[in-house]
DNA sequence: CCATCTTTGTGCACGCGTTCACAAAGACAT
DNA sequence: ATGTCTTTGTGAACGCGTGCACAAAGATGG
């Protein structure tokens, strides 16, 4: 069974801390917005509430990319677009694998968010022979058996598991081996990976559990408070939004 | 625009952190995948290292649920599966609804995920007229028009978004009017609810962009590393597995 | 050129989450 | 019954992330 490293020296990568990165690209796709727009300039404040954050973490998460901003002015588009695209490595083209290719990889491949900044869909895999040759988005699927050729051949070096949990340990190690080093893992499994490989999940059913939770949290409440006064909370100071950052989530256990 | 509460009152329900309520559907597939080959007990380290955690922080967590092991001995599996389902409100029937079935959407519904705890796909919501009757994973799509007769009719709570982007907000409203109060959205959009409500994000295009931050920085170091000893890290001292609890991803910007 | 007004950049304090390390609890053998 | 050995449960320290609040910087108008 996978065991799964629990090292984590930090991740802080470069003095830029990780909180940071992961709302890196919700500022980004805001100041998108705003730039076809033909917006010129925007303040924290603005731009804090449209990514739903809090101004003053907005503006400490650009100070860590260094000091864009015009007092009394505010950020000007444009630059802080290519400032923040520049600091994800977005200038750059990074072609991705699809492993597993059922109803969700299939779905991915069609998406048409990949090419929007960068990420190229440059094969389809999949275990089944009769998938192979397929067209799935204008793409031909490949056989598993290739993998390795794949990757080597388009210099691939993030991969996405879309298969089931059974297989994805297995698909894992081979993409680490063949030289992929960023993994996004949509199968219900806990990936071991060697150091130097990062490895992001997607769960819909933990995130469906967490909402399940809450809810659950919710009802007992409601009623606690309408029939009892009960011992603590009476039932709508909560104010939940989702943790900014937590758990992602697809494919169930 | 969106505007986005950032309120969070802490979110911690009931002296659960939320951090733990994370993980407890991570323990729950560990354990289930035991209770299957029917193993009676399990130890912290054990099932920390199936589910991919520090065993004191398995512990921990165990332990704002009550003290269910036995020492010396470990934890009961049965048990222990019956507790954590109990907590995140499994055993009971929870019917969902899919709003927006494109690629994404259809693949979710036909997802056996959901049934496998307590979720139900109540029904599948679009916009599109000519959708509207079309057997989805053998569900029949009805039209968006009549999104709060289905969420009153069948009770639903939970709502999953599968718009485009530029939609979400629209349906989460109605969704929230008609009385969801917790919310999955995989549109590439902040959403703005009212306090009381949850809303967890899935967005793969920040989870990309999130791996292509990494994975330049990998390289920038092995270049720095290989060419000049470089003013920071030799190259490999990294180590990193994707921060346990983050952001997710789905859609694009 | 000076005053005023806006908005950034950040020092500081606080709280949550993680991890270590160990005492207490119980199983098991003798 | 007593001792030993395993494993839990948790006290305490630490570090990261968040948010407040304000000083510094610059724009703008007179």
């Amino acid at each position: 069974m996978a065991t799964g490293r629990n090292h984590r020296p930090a991740t802080r990568s470069r003095g830029i801390p990780e909180a940071t990165v992961a709302r890196l690209p919700l500022y980004l796709r805001a100041l998108t917005a705003l730039s076809e727009r033909s917006v010129p300039t925007v303040s924290s404040e603005e731009l804090a509430s449209a990514a739903g954050v809090n101004s003053a973490k907005l503006r400490k998460d650009f100070s860590y990319l260094g000091s864009y901003g015009t007092r009394g002015v505010g950020y000007d588009v444009e630059y802080l677009v290519y400032q923040i695209s520049r600091e994800l490595g977005l200038t750059q083209d990074w072609p991705v694998v699809i492993v597993g290719i059922g109803n969700l990889g299939a779905a991915l491949a069609n998406y048409g968010g990949f090419a929007s900044r960068g990420f190229r869909v440059a094969a389809l895999i999949d275990a089944d022979p009769s998938m192979t040759g397929k067209q799935v988005a204008g793409i031909a699927v490949q056989h598993v058996d290739d993998l390795e050729t794949i990757i080597d051949t388009n210099g691939v070096s993030i991969g996405v598991i879309t298969t089931p949990g059974g297989a994805a340990q297995q698909v894992c190690d081979r993409l680490v081996a063949a030289g992929v080093t960023s993994i996004l893992n949509f199968a219900p499994t806990v990936l071991s990976v060697p150091d130097g490989v990062d490895v992001r999940k997607v769960d819909l059913s933990i995130e469906l559990q967490i909402l399940a939770f809450h809810e659950q949290r919710k009802a007992a409440d409601a009623l606690s408070g309408a029939a009892a006064p009960g011992p603590a909370a009476p039932a709508g100071d909560r104010g939940e939004q989702g943790p900014d950052g937590d758990i992602p989530a697809v494919m169930p256990a």
